[in-house]
DNA sequence: TCTATAGTTCGATAAATTTCGAACAATAGC
DNA sequence: GCTATTGTTCGAAATTTATCGAACTATAGA
């Protein structure tokens, strides 16, 4: 599997970010790669089908939210807070806050 | 027309919100109530139809970020900004500093 | 009462999204 | 090479969403 493409932090629209985050299942992945730094999708799928989570996992890195590194055959994802921060400052920290 | 029914805040979910925002018709509605304070349907429309607007006031109304009261025959709207910076400290701010 | 104005509601259509099984691709380990 | 594991891609079905014309409601003002 090739590496993934992921948008310049630059060309990450507010549009898109908001509407990746405005569903419940992305918003739990992203919530527990906030919490447990670096995951794989595997681990992050709740019982769902892998073409589910598939879809969502493309859906985040699109939006600029997630970064994938491939590592053997297995997908790690983390957010990319830093970059997040300076592109939309105290973006995440409110959405990750809130309850 | 009778007065609106709006969400208490407690009840306002993030998912809902965040769902209205990704929308770039009503971003621009939230921006510019931001801007200008209170505003009628009529001056935000952007040669839109009435229709339409009135959904997207209507998703507004219903995912707690737009507050509408009658005035006549016209409806004024306006952020419901304080009740939001208490329910989710910092979002708002954020979402409007982005660019 | 008659008219103009501001918005809502209804209904239909088009487009985008979510979901998931099945087939496929890439890698690790034997 | 063979097999198991991870995750992607494809295709289809169901749901949601956006858009907008037409009919309707409510109020102000003459």
């Amino acid at each position: 599997m090739r590496p993934f493409k992921h948008p310049e932090i630059d060309a990450v629209t507010l549009e898109h970010l908001l509407h990746a985050l405005s569903d419940p299942v992305r918003m739990d992945i992203v919530r527990r790669l906030a919490d447990e730094g670096e995951a794989s999708c595997n681990a992050l799928d709740g019982g769902r089908p892998k073409s589910s989570m598939s879809h969502h996992f493309r859906v985040l890195r699109e939006a600029g939210l997630v970064w994938t590194r491939n590592d053997g055959t297995v997908h790690m994802n983390s957010l990319r807070r830093k970059e997040l921060d300076k592109r939309f400052p105290g973006l995440m920290k409110a959405v990750l806050t809130a309850k």
